[in-house]
DNA sequence: ATTTTAAAAGCAACTATGTTGCATTAAAAT
DNA sequence: ATTTTAATGCAACATAGTTGCTTTTAAAAT
């Protein structure tokens, strides 16, 4: 068993995480990082937070892939069935939490794993916007 | 009204679409076209090809982006909200048409498109897999 | 407190994917 | 046949992510 070790990169991006509202991406991490570590770091302490099921990752029809902190430890089958809204306008991706889909699959597809994002208008934008 | 025009490019394209029953990357694409045309023409033929709601374009949790199909055209409102699922083992992302989700989201968002995609085993790999 | 060990970081080079500008070609309307 | 402009080719660029290898350092063992 490989144990996860407690660095300074690490914890800088936790603080990141936990102040922020919004999914965020490699490059918008890095910008607040600023030179506390390198950018490949940053990669990597975002591949360990994602397999340790700390943070999860989103992945946009636009092509980004942006990351948040999960706010659903206890369950043992850890997918992240909750859908995600990517503002076309703003380009903020936010967690719906508890905006689950349904649905019915056929039969023999095992499913380990879920993106569900939804594009479009966010409250805020859909106001100003008008 | 800009008119869009039927090129040898785009033709092939449309054949190799044609033949093929799961989704196709930009790459997969590419090698089946050789050198017919350049490869940033085949980019513009999918983004056409997209606009004019010929195909459309899947995300994966990988980051891989297929292009497939569309079933469906009359619709005026024109979103691929069906699933699409992915195999872990395979690669092959295909569309599930007859799966929708359904959900029920907040007040004031405005849903433009949906990426709905369902990573695990297809019945392929489910079969021989185990 | 000191030593050990292997996880994590730094750095450079590389790959993969997608984009842009501009000159040239060719589909299709006239 | 001529005209128009959508589409292509090509080169250069941009961005995102990966890999190999050495060095550093967290934390376990002593
Ligand atoms: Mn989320
Ligand atoms: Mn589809
Ligand atoms: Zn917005
Ligand atoms: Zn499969």
């Amino acid at each position: 068993m490989k144990t996860t070790r407690n660095t300074a990169a690490k914890t800088a991006v936790l603080e990141i995480f936990g102040k922020s509202k919004t999914a965020l991406s490699h490059t918008e991490i890095q910008k607040q990082i600023g030179d506390l570590c390198d950018r490949v770091t940053i990669y990597r302490i975002l591949d360990r937070l994602v397999n340790d099921d700390i943070v999860h990752k989103i992945v946009n029809l636009d092509g980004t892939v942006k990351y948040a902190k999960c706010h659903h430890h206890a369950q043992r089958v850890h997918i992240h069935n909750h859908a995600h809204f990517s503002c076309e306008n703003c380009l903020e991706i936010t967690c719906l939490e508890n905006v689950k889909p349904s649905y019915i699959l056929p039969h023999n597809y095992k499913v380990n794993d879920i993106n569900f994002t939804l594009s479009g208008l966010c409250p805020n934008c859909l106001n100003s916007n008008n």
